[in-house]
DNA sequence: GCAAGCGTTGCACAAATGTGCAACGCCCTG
DNA sequence: CAGGGCGTTGCACATTTGTGCAACGCTTGC
């Protein structure tokens, strides 16, 4: 079956009305929905189609329709397990609503944000997702200007024009404080990076806070980019000290996994006996049995389901299940006007809970 | 700057040139490289562009050329430290050479591969590449005839069309059981999954193959998904029996770290002096204190540059650095003609090299 | 000063598809 | 049997871009 000929190029619908002796509308007919083909010359054509391998030409589609079906992913390290894990849920959710994700990666040098902002709009991708990375304020308005969606994930950069979804890292950072100070931890330090990103120095910031609110002093490390090295590295320096500290809240689970091995394979520590342990993320390590690592889960796979939700906004001819997607997990969903000269896009937060594993002291 | 009219859709060079008060023809050109502009029009054209928030339009521009410049990246389990890995390799070399990768996430229903084919043929891709799953063979040669790439990773089922980029499992297997032999294990296990993936049974039988030759009879576990709770379930079974096996091979680390845990956690063992683990793999976990585990490491950076060296191949025109991209680890390039019918793509196969950590005892 | 030459520009057509509109044929009904 | 209606079909035009070809103008050399 299937016996085309060595044509070493694409198929036409061109190739196929003439093949099916139709016109060649017949054949874009047929393989619109909707469309009305007689059953007779549909099969003609399918039969047509099947012999010479022929696919619809979504590129040439996208010119005549708005809806071209792709959707920008812009993230950095996507080697991380929460960078990798979120990717895996969106493409996923993305193809459950027949659409296809664009990858472009932003390691390596610091002005390729604005690279591939610019791709996003060679390629009239229909919605970019930002997950990592700040690119200029002026290119994100054209995409919206363009009739994009410019979404946001975990920048908790003000912005005006796109819409954003962010986790509450404030709070959870406080949260994670109180659990630190219930179990009687007194000399906490705080492990964090060089890498700057809003969520994590929003995690910082809010640790600080509380800890300050209830009279105690904190220190900030910051070792290196974000990864198990440098919480490792972090280790050794903290712990090598005259005073140790007796608890340590790391701002994401690399970090405290890198973290609690210094601690035990360089000092023979105990955890948590002789020191605590938070992380954040919640990535598939921390539930391992070397770690079982308390930390605060990111809600994976609701970000994934909400950015369906956005895209299928304005696309008003969906046929899918009710919404029922978020429930009470949502901190705050305002999607009002704000600003001087612009529509602010819509704001979503939501909370990440705490998993209690067994790097903590029960009180 | 960039003031833009409320448009709320893309700018086409019709309306540049419209503003710039030259033909369409005009704004074109000055956005083709070696194209005859003058340099004041050229100026006025990039003007009115920065003014509307003009891009081009590539899917236009495919029509065109035969260039799409879309490369697919289909694949399962893309959360996977591995495949993340791979991922982020391809999509990071894929930019340097002016592609941008399409991903196309496979997990799910069985029959996604095909539907995989599929949208690479609906979005003229360049090139589609094949991380997990086995698409029909008859798509593949659809792909192939339209003028596509289809390149094969890991996987060794011998398909005559597509261009593949192996690993040579059997080796390293053979490798990894006189690693263990040489380290005075007798009573070996080997820990698999249920997935049947290719690459995984080749690993299985060159290992088994290699301890018949000794004079050693080997059991095989599966104790489900390729993952580390399927290594901590094989860890459970086999150690809690009378007579423990005195070392593991897993083929994957994934595998091996659950497997590691559970003869620490559950069973209180001693990893290297009760019990010798190999892996495969070498993912970043292998390398973290708590495991410092002996494996097998994917050479991925060769493989995202092979495949790029791949995609330049027809496309003449290209001035990279001098190709020194694969040196003495190539096993074996032969890019013959075989079969019956069809010219076979080309195939190369790379070595896995041992990474010797600590969880093998010096012999 | 005139003609040749060269760089630049615009027209028209190419690429592959969707779709409004008119026409055509068939069926049913009066 | 004729006419109306409806489903189907093809033509032509739309989408956005690149490019060959001809024309135009400017410069330069004789």
């Amino acid at each position: 079956m299937s016996e085309m000929k060595p044509g070493r190029s694409f198929v036409s619908a061109q190739q196929v009305a003439e093949l099916a002796g139709v016109s060649r509308s017949a054949v874009s007919r047929t393989f619109t929905d909707g469309a009305s083909v007689s059953e007779t010359t549909r099969k003609k054509v399918l039969e047509a189609a099947e012999q010479l391998g022929y696919h619809v030409n979504h590129l040439a589609r996208s010119l005549i329709h708005e809806d071209s079906g792709i959707v920008c992913l812009i993230g950095a390290d996507l080697n991380t397990p929460y960078h990798s894990r979120l990717l895996d849920a969106i493409t996923r959710r993305l193809q459950a609503i027949n659409r296809v994700a664009m990858v472009i990666n932003t390691s390596g040098d610091s002005d390729s944000a604005e690279a591939a902002l610019r791709q996003t709009l060679n390629y009239r991708a229909n919605a970019t997702v930002v997950l990592s990375g700040t690119p200029p304020a002026s290119l994100i308005n054209t995409c919206i200007n363009s009739g994009q969606h410019v979404i946001l994930i975990n920048r908790d950069d003000h912005l005006d024009g796109p819409e954003s979804i962010t986790v509450d890292n404030t709070v959870a950072a406080r949260e994670a404080f109180h659990m630190l100070h219930r179990a009687g931890c007194r000399r906490i330090a705080v492990v964090s990076s060089q890498a700057g990103t809003p969520s994590l120095v929003a995690r910082e910031r809010g640790f600080e806070q509380a800890a300050q609110e209830a009279g105690l002093a904190v220190s900030i490390t910051r070792a290196g980019p974000t990864g198990y090295g440098a919480g490792f590295e972090a280790g050794r320096l903290l712990l090598s000290g005259s005073d140790r500290p007796d608890a340590a809240f790391c701002v994401t689970d690399l970090l405290a996994c890198g973290f609690m091995d210094a601690a035990r394979v360089e000092f023979g520590m105990n955890v948590p006996a002789d020191l605590c342990v938070v992380g954040f993320d919640d990535i598939e390590q921390a539930s391992w049995a070397s770690y079982q690592l308390t930390t605060f889960r990111q809600p994976i796979a609701q970000i994934a389901e909400h950015i369906t939700t956005l895209l299928d906004s304005d696309n008003s001819a969906v046929h899918n299940g009710p919404d029922v997607h978020n429930g009470p997990d949502v901190v705050s969903g305002s999607g009002g006007v704000s600003g001087s000269g612009g529509v602010s896009g819509s704001r979503i937060c939501f909370h990440a809970a705490p998993v209690w594993r067994r790097t903590v002291r029960p009180k």
